[in-house]
RNA sequence: GGGCGCUUAGCUCAGUUGGCUAGAGCAUCUCGUUUACACCGAGAGGGUCGGGGGUUCGAGCCCCUCAGCGCCCACCA
């Protein structure tokens, strides 16, 4: 088969990507050492960003590895119902429409959304295949999946029959633009400047008063009490007095409590606690009563009436003004301080208070803390488990309830006559439930996704129903986003733990994020997101993953950097070319022989395809990416192309040729999967796939030998640079004597390095080449050397520095004493070389003279 | 308020337990019509590894300190 001259990768990748899955190739073999990755499930209905190529790159380039090593891989993909996400881009279609999810109940909203995802699904999919993931496709899961919501449940039970679920009121993060509590996690904390209100609360004689500071004087309204600390002397003889609620004259208590600083604004702090967690705290304490001044939709009830109905930021205004009027403003002044936001719609959150359902997390927290110490995960970076501990032991309990609709509805029913029974049960599907007689009726929140998604390694492989793939946990490996770590790694290694009491995973990657070529962060409303299936399309799906992998450390934010993905293409470009070079050479009716060196080139390049195996895989071992991967491509680029394969133009050695072929695509493709399979699959002599093929074994080579290439290639690069420097372009003889290594590759050497010959000859002439210590010289005439002079001096100049400096080295009594006898040997040898290339460069200067 | 990370060639970044005469890709310069490849080949230039101090025979790497940048966590009004 003739291949073209430039490798069109869209033309090649669909058809191998389709002919891996029709054999079946990521299919766990069944054989061999368990190997396993869960794919961080995306976004069911969105389309694969630049961060997904990264993930799927390095996730991929370990299952193809681990394939090769003979392990039984388990590369298990996942699509996510993405609830929170994909619910806001299913309410904005809602109101494109002119309509809200109040018009429809939730099973109507449900499946509604179940069909919006169901258009989209698929294209991630699409798009994941074009990356060139391995994965296991018949495996995949959703996360809505039967089994999914089935685990799910034992868990919540387990759970709850432990006594770990309660439902309560608390302050929760209200997104009042969504109408849902979230998660600690999803509110963004931002620091900021605000005004800090001193406010005089008159006493019941309206003679005295009590000035309390606050950021928030629209919730006044709320105020059940004025605190102040116990010992502050200031107040202490208010202390269970009463003061006036300006604008209402409400009477309200003073209170003691140590939550309050004394030094902090006046040290008299208003008590609301139905919009503020640490009031709530101080409330439940003093037993005070719960006005809740704004609701769900963030605006003000319970109010006077010219306040009812209006926005927090209005009121806030319409508050201020009212009491400026009566004139109980006692001053303003800025201060620095957090103010939390909906991460989605980047409004404030609203601490609210609402029923919602709550895990106890410190139990489960400090078991993972355990494991964690007890080494049972290690991460890369390492750095991270300590950042994980900490995490861990400041968790506070885990509000579960979602108020949106699209997720896993809480299987939880409430006693219709009686408020406080609740019961596990999991009909979600019915509304009123008949359990002994008794009606209870359904909740309908749904849960976080984080709680299921949390169960993810162990729902994924059926590991509590003993499946086909439950000997895949806990997984071998956990790649996924530095960013996850608490709300995901966290949360796996806790549910993990509690369910199947084992680490769900022995090892976690944390890769950094792609910013753009700049440096920043990409993100659709910057207009810098470079979209990865563009990149393929232009580059190929080999050139993005080399290219994203390449120069990248763990856990470092780092800049997508397109000149390396066209250096990734080029390198996909090379090994075409090789591969065109060498099946031309072996012809269409080829058989391969087992590869036998002849001489030292092909001892050479055994030498270095073994190590440069040994090195990826040593590199693969300890999660370093980039490295194997800049290992592999000089391998195959230097090595193999700019020596092996020049070389070999001159000396023939066709079994070693398929050989070099062979072993260059193995080392290569868990890092460029398609060209190396497109290539594969046109070599006459195999009829196998690449990717299930075993990893190349070392073939036995001369290590002498192959050191004496590494002489020839020293010299062949000293005749390179010399005539480069000498004036004009001519080529030159290159003279020898007595040496054997020049003698028995004569035309190797005089290919290599452009010379016109290479003869022996008795009576020397010419420059003599030092510095790779052979006894040669180029025949050039006594004027070229004259011009040459500068170059040998400033050389001559260079070694008596190096010659200095080693000497300073070797002088140092402590240095000889204290540094490994090796590394003082090979100080010495290089101080007898610099000095006998001293005298050769001398003796070449006095000729001249 | 706590914690983490970064600062190395013009650009984007590697550099594992201290042994380095500090590397890669791209960019730059010179040369090249060699029957695999110009998405190529050969060669070259370019860095006092953010500043200062310390430990060590030896520091890009360890310690201290200063400066600049970035991120995460945190219910003090």
């Amino acid at each position: 088969m003739k291949l073209a001259k430039t490798y069109e990768p869209n033309q090649y990748e669909p058809n191998i990507y389709a002919m891996w899955e029709e054999k079946s190739a990521f299919k766990p073999s069944g054989a061999g050492e368990p190997f396993s990755i869960v794919m961080p499930p995306p976004n069911a209905n969105g389309n694969l960003h630049i961060g997904h190529a990264l993930t799927v790159a390095l996730e991929d380039i370990l299952a193809r590895y681990h394939r090769m090593k003979g392990q039984d891989v388990a590369y298990i993909p996942g699509a996510d119902h993405a609830g929170f996400e994909t619910w806001v881009v299913y309410e904005r279609e809602l109101t494109k429409e002119g309509r809200s999810r109040f018009d429809f109940s939730r099973e109507q909203l449900y499946s509604q959304v179940w069909n919006f995802v169901d258009r989209q699904r698929g294209n991630m999919e699409l798009q994941l295949r074009a990356l060139g993931v391995s994965a296991s496709w018949d495996d995949l899961v959703f996360t809505l999946d039967k089994k999914v919501i089935g685990t799910v449940y034992s868990t919540f039970k387990k759970l709850w029959d432990d006594g770990l679920i309660y439902r309560g009121e608390r302050i929760v993060n209200y997104s009042t633009k969504y109408q849902t509590s979230y998660s600690d996690i999803e509110v963004d904390h931002k620091m900021e400047k605000g005004t800090l209100y001193m406010i005089a609360y008159p006493t019941l004689d309206k003679i005295g008063e009590i000035v309390i500071a606050t950021t928030r004087p629209e919730t006044m309204f709320g105020d059940t009490a004025v605190a102040v600390n116990p010992n502050d002397e200031r107040y202490k003889h208010l202390i269970g007095t009463r003061v006036l609620l300006p604008l209402t004259n409400r009477e309200i208590p003073i209170i003691a409590d140590d939550y309050v600083d004394a030094a902090f604004g006046t040290g008299a702090v208003k008590i609301t606690p139905a919009h503020d967690p640490n009031d709530f705290e101080v409330g439940q304490r003093h037993d005070l009563e719960r006005i809740q001044v704004i609701d769900f939709d963030g605006t003000m009830i319970n109010v006077p009436p010219q306040f009812a109905g209006l926005t927090v930021d209005v009121a806030r205004k319409r508050v201020l003004a009212a009491l400026e009027a009566e004139e109980l403003i006692r001053g303003k002044t800025i201060i620095e301080h957090t103010v939390g936001y909906d991460y989605k719609s980047g409004l404030p959150i609203q601490p609210l208070i609402k029923d919602q359902w709550f895990l106890k997390i410190q139990p489960l927290a400090q078991r993972a803390k355990q494991a964690l110490l007890n080494d049972e995960i290690s991460f890369t970076p390492a750095s991270r488990k300590q950042v994980l501990v900490q995490y861990l032991d400041n968790l506070h309990d885990w509000n579960l309830s979602r108020q949106i609709p699209w997720g896993i509805p809480i299987p939880a029913f409430q006693n219709v006559n009686n408020p406080e029974d609740w019961i596990f049960d999991d009909r979600v599907d019915e509304k009123l439930i008949d359990v002994n007689g008794t009606t209870y009726r359904r909740e309908e929140d749904t849960f976080d996704t984080w709680f299921s998604s949390g169960q993810w390694p162990f729902i994924t492989t059926e590991f509590l129903e003993k499946g086909d793939l439950s000997r895949f946990y806990p997984n071998s490996v956990m790649e996924t986003g530095g960013d996850l770590l608490d709300r995901w790694i966290a949360r796996m290694i806790m549910l993990g733990l509690y369910v199947t009491d084992q680490v769900p995973f022995r090892h976690v990657y944390l890769h950094g994020m792609v910013l753009d070529e700049k440096g920043q962060k990409m993100s659709k409303s910057k207009g810098n997101v470079i979209n990865p299936m563009e990149t393929i399309a232009s580059h190929g799906s080999d050139a993005l993953r080399l290219g994203i992998v390449a120069s990248r450390s763990a856990g470092q934010n780092q800049a997508f950097s397109l000149a390396k993905v066209v250096a990734g293409r080029n390198f996909a470009n090379k090994l075409w070319n090789i591969a065109r070079f060498i099946e031309d050479k072996l012809g269409e009716n080829y058989h391969p022989n087992i590869p036998e060196p002849k001489s030292i080139v092909d001892h050479w390049i055994i030498n270095e395809l073994n190590s440069a195996s040994a090195d990826i895989q040593q590199r693969l071992d300890n999660y370093r990416f980039a490295e194997a991967s800049d290992s592999m491509y000089h391998a195959i680029w230097d090595s193999v192309a700019d020596w092996f394969i020049e070389a070999n133009k001159q000396q023939e050695n066709p079994d070693l040729l398929a050989w070099v072929l062979d072993t260059s695509l193995k080392l290569a493709h868990p890092f460029a999967p398609f060209v190396t399979e497109t290539i594969w699959q046109t070599l006459p002599w195999h009829n196998s796939l690449l990717m299930t093929t075993h990893w190349p074994e070392d073939l036995p080579c001369d290590t002498i030998a192959a050191a004496e290439f590494d002489r020839l290639k020293d010299l062949v690069s000293e005749v390179r640079f010399v005539t480069s420097e000498l004036p004009g372009n001519e080529r030159y003889r290159l003279l020898y004597q007595n040496d054997s290594l020049i003698a028995d590759n004569a035309v190797l050497i005089q290919k290599l390095a452009k010379l016109k010959e290479v003869s022996y000859v008795d009576q020397i002439r010419g420059l003599r080449l030092p510095n790779s210590g052979r006894e040669a010289w180029l025949d050039v005439s006594q004027e070229t050397i004259y011009e040459h002079q500068q170059n040998l001096e400033a050389r001559l100049a260079e070694t008596h520095a190096n010659i200095a400096n080693l000497e300073a080295r070797l002088a140092n009594k402590s240095y000889i004493e204290k540094a490994p006898r090796a590394l003082v040997d090979e100080t010495k040898q290089q101080l007898d070389a610099k000095q006998a290339l001293a005298k050769a460069l001398i003796g070449e200067l006095e000729a001249i003279q």
